[in-house]
Parts: C-alpha cells; sequence; structure tokens
DNA sequence: TATATTTGTACCCTAATGGGTATAAAATGA
DNA sequence: TCATTTTATACCCATTAGGGTACAAATATA
C-alpha cells in the first residue's frame, strides 16, 4: 500500500474530511490533497506529522510490485 | 531503525562512499549527507532514489519508541 | 431530481530544499 | 608519526514545496 492510498484509507476509517485531517495534522490542507493524490515531492516532514496521527511514521519498507496485495 | 541509519548501514554494507552512493543514486553529495545525519524536511523523491538502490522505498511503518530493538 | 458535502485544480507568494563547490575535520591505514 | 581517504560544514543560487484561497468537479444524501 503506497502513502497516498494509506493516509486515505486511515482518514476514511476514522471519518474526518481533508480539512479536518490538515488541521488535526498542523499541515495545510493542498497538502494533505496532494498527498493523497500520490505527489513524490513532498517533503518528509511533512509527511510524518499527517502519519503521527495514525501511530506511523516514514520509513524504509521492501519494494513492492504491482502484483503485490 | 531510523531512515537515516539505514542509509548509513546498506551503503557501508556494500562498500560504498558517499559520494558513490550520490552517484548511483542520481542525487547531489549534499542530500546523503543530509539524509545520515537525518535531516527532516527531505524530498521524499530523492529519499527514494536512494531506497531504491536497496530494494527500499518511503512507506508508513509503525511508529517506534526509543526502547525498540 | 435538487441540495449539501467533499474533493480536485489553479493562482500568488515566501521560505527553504538541493545542487555544486571549497575547506575543515575526522577517520583510516601504513 | 604522517599521508590518504572519508565525512562534515558553509557559501551562493535556481527551483519549488507548502500555505492560503477561490472555484469547479465529483460524490453523497434527501
Amino acid at each position: 500500500m503506497n502513502l497516498a492510498d494509506f493516509v486515505k484509507d486511515k482518514r476514511k476509517r476514522v471519518k474526518l474530511t481533508q480539512p479536518e485531517l490538515a488541521e488535526k495534522a498542523g499541515v495545510g490542507l493542498r497538502f494533505i490533497r496532494e498527498l493523497e493524490q500520490g505527489k513524490q515531492t513532498l517533503r518528509l516532514d511533512k509527511v510524518n506529522q499527517v502519519l503521527q496521527l495514525f501511530g506511523c511514521e516514514v520509513g524504509a519498507v521492501p519494494h513492492t510490485t504491482k502484483t503485490d496485495t
């Protein structure tokens, strides 16, 4: 699962809108939108601000292929 | 293991210097240095360029505490 | 259907990343 | 010890991320 879908899924599960998540994470609304849309040039610290709300952080994970579950 | 140490360890294992890793990853030498020193405001795409050399990519991992192995 | 909510895209602006490079410091080896 | 290699810090500069915002598009709901 890529970061974009991970965040979107987590957000939906806790029933938050993008503006609400942005507020809670302390980032801009635009950032949440770009994050959930898979923008590749985001800054690590901002991504971490969001992931922390879900008990996660950015780390190195095995490179997944398209055929992975 | 944080990203900084992860990269430094992987690099050492394959016996590369920072300039060599930078070259292979297609990023600047300064970026490798900041990455291995734990700079938090790096860009995701650049980090991924480096991680790919080690068969990894950036992803969400459970938030680790200081007492984790 | 119409209405309300949520999400996506485009704009301007400031601050800072990342590249290159030079030099100092530290680590490694003979 | 000294020489060599590797790593850390500082500088200038172009590019751009991210904030805020407005509006369009999409989705959900009655």
